[in-house]
DNA sequence: AGCACGCCGACT
DNA sequence: GTCGGCGTGCTC
């Protein structure tokens, strides 16, 4: 199998003298060039279209542990609930083949023989007396241990004294002990702890672990991964990207004295090869990290935990359409592991399969670590409206002032980037728009630009209207959150305040996590008074001095007609008033919206999720909408629109057509134009028990598709973009 | 996916 | 007469 998205394996013959096994790693050649890939078969070639006398043969073999048999499987099974070629799913398990390459040896020092004319010094003898044990070590140990640098020891190589030997290098995560003594837990804590412990060797079980937001949640599914390692057994942790904070590491080091191996899209070549390396030869222990480490092939694995479960970043968008949580639950029932859904605020999806008796379910409804659960009270914009482009009720105004004048901080939360979302011109009622895509241009001042926040086309800020020519009549329609925090540095210029975004930290524009880190610490250090932020700030970073937050606009995620906007705009808001209030400082969230009645703003302030998400899913039973039937999406785009319009219809035409199935559209999809591509959309609905995916491949085959239209399918769709 | 081939327009 | 734009099609 090959990591290009072919279908089927290839046939290619094995050479006198070499020794093949399935789920090998091979180079073969492939066209003009070679190419790394699986044997997925060792037999005779039963395609009839192959001459089997003229087959070209493997070039070589890598020296590194097969693939599982488990994670093949779990390539195909993937490829085939996504309607996806097998090899596009197997270039995501293949993401490091660097990894393939037997890892290089690294260099240790050990006692030598000191030589006749040898200079004593202070430093040479501390590191002399630190390697009489004949242990050998790296440079950089002997150097922390002597306290002395580098060139001490390499000096001491030179003469002989200290002996340079070829170690084989240790893997990341390769000595975490399962027995290493952690923290003690809370009474209620030990005890969820122990259910999961109880599911570890016992083959396959789902369990959603429903903790209240400081429960300690991270530290009773730790538990998990202990058992799994007293067990002899791997275990993999999956976050959301934006959760693998400096927090996390650090509560896991002081769970297990030792950091976990990352995987994640800012962890760099050399540490993924070892990391990919270490895996696969079973050594290292326990990976964490983002969707994109369930591919790893694991050998031995003996539990699998997918924290803040209910995050819809675990579904991957492009390519590969998958969504992680999901599959993650499939590895675990072919590796036969049990699985922990971690949440504060679960998906309606875990909550109806714990219904139905599909997953286990363990609750903790108690605070720890001081927490307290804040006061949320809602603001009536019809009643306490702001001034005219102004963004702030009085109420909200009030309470930061006070809480600013109490020296404790404050955060404005608005799930929106840049200054406006919309400028338009005063005179004609031009709109700034993208040329690619359906979407108006976000000013962004800090920049000093126009973004697009679909396909990152930027420009400047035009002078003259380009429609009617007028200068400077430009008007900014509606709040990001650097207008919010213009109108924050009008009302409190004394107050230290910190924009936090994806483009001002975080993975924006060559930042990485650690500059976010660096801002976490700053506002943790009570170096800031004010916050104000995007949906970065949301997740949990604990800000013992942040005693009140303000949403700036409860009401944005409600709009447009997703299926899932009022469970998303809960599990958001939930998070996001989590941030107020630890330990003997109670806090306070008021929440800005023109709609309280809501029943998402009135889940919110009489905390009552349980009966919310029992109203949310009977509107879905009612509606035929998941998770009682099955939705795929297929996404018909291309550059040229009126051959996207013949596909989508063509496709619309060739729909499977029964009585438990349903198709509608093509309808143009909600971004109507995206990076440039014209986009058409149509959605497949079918009963819960019908088997979709044979229906999807029979409905794509008999439509042909030209090579300048892409047909994307989407199996259970989340966004509907 | 990634590469070569091939067919058209802008140069020496 | 040649270089190179990217549309088309193949890779065991």
């Amino acid at each position: 199998m090959l990591p290009y998205p072919f279908e089927e394996p290839f046939d290619y013959a094995v050479p006198a003298g070499m020794e093949l096994g399935v789920g090998d790693y091979v180079r073969v050649p492939l066209g003009p060039r070679e190419t790394v890939g699986v044997v997925w078969d060792n037999r005779e070639t039963t395609d009839s279209r192959i001459d089997s006398k003229r087959l070209k043969s493997v070039a070589g073999r890598f020296d590194a542990p097969p693939m599982p048999a488990a994670t093949r499987r779990f390539v195909e099974w993937v490829a085939s609930y996504t309607v996806a070629p097998t090899g596009a799913v197997l270039r995501m398990a293949l993401s490091s083949t660097g990894g393939l390459e037997p890892p290089r040896a690294a260099v240790a020092f050990r006692i030598g023989t000191v030589p006749d004319d040898f200079k004593r010094t202070a430093a040479r003898n501390r590191v002399l007396s630190i390697a009489q044990d004949g242990l050998a070590r790296s440079a950089a140990e002997f150097a922390d241990l002597a306290g002395c640098g580098l060139a001490v020891v390499r000096g001491l190589a030179d003469t002989g004294a200290l002996q340079a030997v070829s170690v084989p290098p240790r893997m990341p995560a390769a000595d975490i002990d399962g027995n290493f003594p952690g923290p003690a837990l809370a009474p209620d804590q030990q005890q969820a702890a122990d259910a999961l412990v109880g599911h570890v060797g016992k083959g396959f079980s789902v369990t959603l672990l429903d903790g209240v937001t400081g429960s300690g949640k991270t530290e009773v599914y730790f538990e998990m991964v202990a058992a799994a390692l007293r067990a002899g057994k791997q275990a993999l942790v999956l976050l959301p990207e934006i959760a693998l904070s400096a927090q996390f590491l650090q509560r896991f080091e002081r769970r297990f004295g030792t950091r976990p191996a990352l995987w994640h899209s800012d962890v760099g070549s050399t540490q993924r090869r070892l990391v990919f390396r270490g895996v696969a030869e079973g050594q290292t222990k326990v990976v964490v990290g983002a969707r994109s480490a369930l591919f790893l092939p694991f050998p031995d694995l003996g539990a699998i935990i997918v924290d803040e479960e209910h995050e819809s970043a675990f579904k991957q968008e492009d390519g590969v359409i998958y969504h992680a949580r999901d599959m993650a639950i499939v590895r675990a029932s072919i590796e036969q592991v049990p699985i922990a859904l971690v949440s504060a605020t679960p998906s309606l999806e875990s909550i109806v399969n714990v219904e139905i008796g599909r997953f286990a379910k363990l609750d903790l409804p108690s605070r720890h670590a001081g927490a307290q659960k804040p006061a949320i009270e809602l603001v009536d914009l019809r009643k306490d409206p702001p001034p005219r482009n102004r963004f702030l009720s009085k109420s909200v105004i009030e309470a930061i002032s006070e809480t600013l004048a109490r020296g404790e901080q404050a955060m404005l939360f608005l799930n929106r980037r840049g200054y406006a979302p919309l400028t338009l011109c005063r005179t004609c009622g031009h709109r700034l728009k993208c040329p690619n895509c359906t979407a108006w241009l976000v000013e962004h001042r800090f920049h000093r630009i126009l973004l697009c926040h679909h396909c990152g086309h930027t420009e400047r800020q035009p002078e003259h209207c380009e429609n009617c020519g007028t200068a400077d009549s430009f008007a900014a329609v509606g709040p990001g959150i650097e207008r919010i925090a213009e109108e924050a540095g009008a009302l409190w210029p004394d107050a230290r305040t910190i924009l936090l975004a994806s483009d001002t930290v975080g993975s924006g524009i060559g930042q990485g996590p650690a500059a976010l880190d660096e801002a976490i610490r700053k506002v943790q250090a009570h170096e800031i008074d004010l916050v104000i932020g995007t949906q970065i700030v949301a997740k949990g970073h604990h800000f013992p001095m942040l005693t009140l937050v303000g949403v700036v606009d409860a009401d944005l995620g409600l709009a447009g007609g997703d299926l899932r906007a009022s469970e998303r705009t809960y599990q958001l808001l939930h998070q996001v008033a989590g941030r107020a209030g630890r330990a003997e400082r109670p806090g306070r969230v008021l929440v800005q919206t023109w709609m309280p009645e809501h029943r998402v703003m009135q889940a919110l302030v009489s905390d009552r999720r349980d009966a919310f998400l029992r109203v949310e899913a009977e509107e879905r039973q009612m509606a035929k909408m998941p998770p009682y039937a099955r939705l795929a999406a297929l996404i018909v785009s291309g550059p040229d629109q009126s051959e996207v319009d013949v596909v989508a219809r063509e496709l619309a035409k060739a729909a499977p057509r029964n009585e438990h199935v349903q198709v509608l559209g093509p309808a143009p999809a909600p971004l109507a134009l995206l990076r440039g591509r014209h986009r058409r959309r149509l959605l497949f609905k079918a009963r819960k028990d019908v088997h979709v995916q044979p229906l999807l491949r029979l409905w794509l085959d008999q439509v042909d598709i030209p090579n300048s239209v892409r047909v994307q399918v989407d199996v259970d769709p989340y966004s509907f973009l």
